[in-house]
DNA sequence: ACCTGAACACCGTTCAAGT
DNA sequence: ACCTGAACACCGTTCAAGT
């Protein structure tokens, strides 16, 4: 009870970005009123404005920390094969395929494009380049060890994040149910389709 | 003046998907209102629910208008390279983003996931499906001409799409603005992510 | 059959006011 | 500084009523 009222301290806007992204999980962007969360947090319909400048800079806030997120999960997929370029990049496609499964709505508030016609939120694009850096290192470091083709860099990592992007966007939205309902499934074929991808970058 | 006035003969439910069609392309997905299409169309705010269950409804319709001019596009992307699956899957990709790309606001509706969570249409399923059927279809007829490997015809097919709906979705969300700003650049990029796909699908 | 207008419960946002 | 409550202009949806 002592956490509850201690928003006048100034964790409010923790507790809105926690609550929204909870009620995210549950009901769909939607179907999420500014209104409904500041309830949940236990605050007056007007109090988030203290924080956010409106209803999306708070879905703003809930996506970056979609990203956060993300930037954990690829590093993590890193490390568990240090030196091995290849095995890096099929972990990390389907670590992002995971986590879009996981948590399909957050993933939708990241990508599904209901933030696109936004003015530029500074926190986001850090946060969402920073994602996509991870990615390209991995190529960077590929291509150096003379495992991935010769070629522009940038332009490896925005075909590798194209192919995990449309997966998991597919899988997220239940486009692939009748192929593979189950998350096993999913995975597997994420798996699949990754070693297929590194087919295609890898050297001749 | 006199094609204006004929929804009572039996076209309000047409003239409202143009009329949702076009509100949506000016202003985006979430400032379009079930009231205002009807404005638009000239009747009152209730009339739309003699032809729709409710906005959702209204806006499947939207979404399979345009899957239908997806496949009509691939259709052409086929009939443009006849006996040559290589190219054929090549232009059914460049098609597919120079849609994303021309129609952003549309390609958002069809694959943001903003109809996800609605039961399931009928006419909405059998477009999409009709639409990944063309691109399966294209696999299909490489891999009897020997120049796909051989494989889960639909899973390669799956491959395709998911690359090909990935790099859409990145170019029609504006995330590729920093490395190809017009709309000649990204079909380019467009062009040789295809062929990159390609050689992933190439026999060995 | 097809459409209207009033009504209801919501929504995002603004603003004067309270501590 | 931080939050509230009333107010405004909207929204999706329902329903009795009109032709």
């Amino acid at each position: 009870m002592g956490a509850a009222n201690t928003y006048h301290h100034g964790n409010l806007r923790e507790a809105l970005l926690e609550a929204g992204a909870k009620l995210i999980e549950e009901k769909g962007i939607a179907d999420v009123s500014l209104r409904a969360v500041a309830k949940a947090a236990g605050v007056s319909h007007t109090a988030p404005y203290r924080h956010f400048n409106d209803k999306n800079a708070m879905l703003r806030g809930i996506a970056v920390t979609g990203f956060r997120l993300l930037g954990q999960r690829l590093g993590q997929a890193v490390e568990l094969h240090p030196g091995d370029p290849g095995q890096q990049l099929t972990a990390a496609g389907v670590a992002y395929v995971e986590l879009a499964i996981e948590h399909p709505r957050l993933h939708n508030l990241m990508f599904g494009g209901v933030l696109a016609d936004d003015s530029v939120d500074d926190a986001l694009e850090e946060t969402s380049n920073h994602a996509f850096r991870g990615l390209a290192d991995i190529i960077a470091r590929g291509q150096r060890a003379g495992v991935f083709r010769e070629g522009d860099t940038d332009e490896l990592a925005l075909t590798a994040w194209s192919v995990v992007h449309g997966f998991a966007m597919l899988a997220s939205t239940g486009s692939l149910d009748h192929r593979a309902a189950s998350r096993e499934a999913k995975l597997a074929l994420a798996r699949r389709i990754a070693d297929s991808l590194l087919i295609g970058l890898a050297t001749r």
